[in-house]
DNA sequence: TGTACATCAGTGAACGCGCGTTCACTGATGTAC
DNA sequence: TGTACATCAGTGAACGCGCGTTCACTGATGTAC
């Protein structure tokens, strides 16, 4: 067929995708400034040469996993700010998109975990400046509650910084959790809910202008 | 002189401590895993081979590494706990001195901060051990309050479990403030001083069984 | 539909390089008398 | 104190190895007519 459309564009869309998942795949057990070509190559079933069809180096391939790897947890924060409900049922919320999240993009916030603090400067301020960004979103959010009357911008984002570090500190405790123990993972719901739970009240009881 | 006591001996230590401090300063803007033999003796100002009169492999000097920063992070969080004063001081002189050891220990902190959820897992696992340790340290120091009283065991440890997470994050971004910006640091210590407020308001309004 | 040519994803071989580790050595330090 | 021997931290050369990258290539896919 003359039109099959994009046959070729197709088969080298899945090599790309393919290398992409083999280093997220590898980087679950290594830092990102390990990561070798062959190395990604070889897990991809791919040539080393092949590599660079696709990416210049291996720092190209690294900035599209950050990307990817932030989108996801974008699209997590912006569900757990779009929860209703009372305190205690946003709480509830909350901890389970993040252990639901944990679960399903493992690979993702391996990664970010592992790259905040890592080696490589670029890949830490993309994080940071991404975080930055959830951290204003989570403060607007926070802003629109009627709880929130009185509250300066500043103490806003002061509190959503508060809530965004214990998100992520949650996030990596369900990562170093023994693999498929509910008993683990009940245990570090708990903890975390009861944590929010008191930030909650702190926040009921702090002193607006 | 018969007795010039460990000359040798004392001419060794000095290269093992040159090879300490070339990893630390390397790992400044590096991965532990990313390490080299060479590349560190070449910091250190030994041959390639003078390496192995002193460590098996890297291994052996990362946990070396280790050992000696949480050492350094655990003397902090000590002279945090031994405090005295009201709340405010107390909120005060923690930032104080984290600002302070991050400033005087800042390779120490850099490195654990990184390893925290680097590539290698022994290094991780003894440094989530060692934070275990810390917070339990902690929950006990609040324990011996006043205004712990009727506090569970559990709810203490849950307490100093946030305690122990926010003192790693407020050191962590005094370490990515801009080196030598008072306003940077006085902005970061601002911030954490709220939040420990914030911390302090609902642990006040913590309901005790 | 069929044919002739163009494109280009993927290959296998080759390169030079820095790596970790070993080895026999050297010479300062330590020790016995 | 002086002498003869032992120890051992540090060296320089050598090794085999896997790395990143390049190159001319092949053959399936795409296109023009």
């Amino acid at each position: 067929m003359s039109h099959t459309v994009g046959t070729r564009a197709a088969q080298k869309e899945q090599s790309r995708r393919a290398l992409l998942d083999a280093g997220l795949r590898l980087l679950e057990h290594q830092n990102l400034s390990g990561l070798g070509v062959r190395e990604v190559t070889r897990e991809a079933g791919l040539s080393p040469a092949g590599f660079y069809r696709h990416f210049r180096d291996l720092d190209e391939l690294g900035v599209v996993l950050v990307t990817e790897s932030l989108q996801s947890l974008h699209l997590m924060i912006r569900t757990i700010l779009a929860e209703q409900g009372d305190a205690e049922q946003l709480i509830d919320g909350t901890i389970t998109v993040i252990a639901r999240h944990v679960r399903e993009h493992r690979a993702h916030i391996r990664f970010l975990a592992r790259e905040r603090h890592g080696g490589v400067q670029r890949v830490r301020e993309a994080i940071a400046a991404e975080l930055a960004v959830f951290t204003d979103e989570t403060a607007a959010a926070l802003g629109t509650q009627p709880q929130s009357a009185g509250w300066s911008a500043a103490d806003l984002r002061m509190l959503a910084g508060l809530y965004v570090e214990h998100l992520v500190a949650t996030a990596a405790a369900f990562l170093e959790a023994p693999a498929n123990s509910p008993a683990a993972e009940r245990r570090i719901a708990a903890l975390a809910r009861d944590q929010l739970r008191l930030i909650s009240l702190g926040r009921r009881h702090w002193p607006t202008a």
